[in-house]
DNA sequence: CTGAAAGCGCTTACAG
DNA sequence: CTGAAAGCGCTTACAG
């Protein structure tokens, strides 16, 4: 392999000086300047990834802890991982994708080995196992998901109970009194989901404020159990004219659902749900939803972790991020039939 | 942080000892070993990565180097992606998750500056612009995904053509005399994924063999697009009584389709699709399918992957496996009503 | 069975 | 403005 000594005999200079013309950490002469370049040019040199982390303690490389879990909704987690890694390239840094069960394990074999210069995590739980380790490891992290406490860490999640509360807000507008809200299946929230009672608590509250009645479920997290969940929660509450989905895969159901009860939204339910765009595009969800903006906090995450990393000055203050909702409007929404 | 100096001074012994000690690449005496293993738990050593890299030219890292294009299916490619990861871990080696538009370019930096040991390249098309920079590189790499020119590579990918093939004698078997293939959009094709045509020629192949009529077309990669594709081929050809698809969109469209014109699989249509196991138990596609089987693929190819960079003969010959297809039935095919 | 030393390819004080 | 040298933390011939 072609080394900096290599471009500094190339260029008749010495391996600091061809080091210094590249960095431009001290003044070069223009002439020097332009042999070293012309020699990396020439030979095709590429520094060793190996040899200047050991020399700087500086990688460029992040990694991205995720929590894979079988029984989630796998297509969601994409964004958030692509969100990542193309914010990561764009500020020079490549990702290193972990996918090991158990990610306290990772972080730290991870962190000692020096392999990276930050952390993201994805998917974090109410009590995350990571949290400790990260917060022990000499490397910065960055959070996609809030925890319960979140002291001290960088945080970006989606404001879940604004979302809970705006979703009320938005059906109660047009006139709704009797809303149902289908949220994940209950083991996620037992697994640390806070997010799910989060939006279900803002709901909550925002109902009783507003006196609408809200009756809420957990659902499956896939087919065809969702479907049968949604046939019998519709078949409970024939009054309600509103319905809050907190699960992929119950909005991913909901169209054949609908049709085999030939209903329409907004036409005979309002239907508002909480996922992302893409997913919406994919499957031709025609529900209107709170994009949960995946891609956008997982570029958030990566630009504060940078800033982290490059600035000594590591006595910033945490940063907390709660994404405000917005709505992504796609017509099944409406004033409920009188 | 602390070294293998601080182990060897702990332990009492000189670095290379307790080097040896670790690695086992030398006869260590049962006393000192153990007080060498004391001192890596007691201190908590853990070998730092860059200077091991540095040392050894071997990183225990792998590159996965993913296309992801906007407008193909984004919820398929996160199987690939963790098979990749899960078992390069197993087999004792992180994944650096490349995202890049440019892959050649990409590779070509990342193999320079020896960040990791191989590639695995997903997603690989007809001619695909990566290939040359990794024959190049001295870093072996594995493909899924079969190219034009493999020559020299390993390949993993499904046999499409045995697919496209399989699919028409299953449909015959059942008696069936006209089918309806619906493949990816034409793009797909031009931007090189010639497994689209590789299925439809194994397809057309068999169909004349056997006398099938068989009716190819092309089909949108998106809602709802896809939707007014299925209508408006199904309407073409009122007498087909079978129907294949070799596009994921199109699998998670038809239930709603059939669903709108009355029809129900198998009494009115046998459908047999071409996706993978998860997506169907996501989005409770109730068609027999053959499986794209990502997970298994992603899986092999860092297997052979790992042999390749492990066994310094590097003669062993370039490994071709195309998996034959296998039909998951989930009884959407019968034979056709008389 | 063990130790002292060289070397991997960089960067960066230290001198001039 | 530039060079010679030390050092980052490992591994591995070379000696004993």
């Amino acid at each position: 392999m072609v080394t900096i000594g290599d471009v500094a005999s190339a260029a008749g200079v010495s391996r600091s000086t061809a080091s210094y013309a590249l960095s431009g950490k001290r003044t070069i002469s223009p002439e020097v300047r332009l042999k070293v370049l012309q020699a990396v040019e020439s030979l095709g040199y590429t520094p060793n990834a190996g040899a200047r982390a050991l020399a700087t303690s500086q990688t460029r490389v992040l990694a991205l802890l995720g929590r894979f879990l079988s029984d989630e909704f796998a297509p969601a987690m994409l964004q958030y991982i692509l969100g990542v890694s193309n914010r990561a390239r764009e500020l020079g840094y490549d990702t290193l994708l972990v996918s090991e069960d158990d990610g306290a394990a990772a972080l730290k074999r991870i962190s000692d080995s020096r392999m990276v210069d930050g952390f993201v995590l994805l998917n974090v739980a109410e009590r995350d196992t990571r949290l400790p380790v990260l917060r022990a490891a000499p490397q910065p992290g960055a959070l996609v998901g809030l925890p319960g406490e979140p002291d001290g860490l960088d945080v970006f999640d989606l404001d879940f109970d604004a979302t809970g509360s705006f979703m009320i807000d938005t059906l109660h507008g047009l006139g709704h009194r009797e809303i149902v809200l289908v949220s994940q299946p209950e083991h996620v929230v037992e697994r640390g989901g806070a997010y799910v009672w989060r939006l279900a608590d803002g709901a909550r509250r925002r109902a009783d404020e507003l006196g609408v009645s809200l009756h809420t479920y957990f659902g499956s997290s896939s087919q065809p159990a969702i479907g049968a969940d949604l046939h019998r929660i519709l078949d409970t509450h024939p009054t309600a004219t509103g319905l809050l989905l907190n699960n992929e895969a119950a909005a991913a159901a909901l169209p054949s659902v609908l049709a085999a009860r030939g209903m329409t939204a907004p036409d005979d339910l309002s239907v508002i749900g909480r996922y992302s765009d893409d997913f919406a595009r994919t499957f031709s969800l025609p529900f209107s939803a709170v994009d949960s903006a995946a891609d956008e906090l997982g570029r958030r995450a990566v630009e504060q972790l940078v800033q982290r990393i490059e600035n000594r000055a590591d006595d910033a203050p945490a940063h907390l991020e709660l994404i405000a909702p917005v709505l992504h409007d796609r017509g099944s929404i409406a004033a409920p039939r009188p």
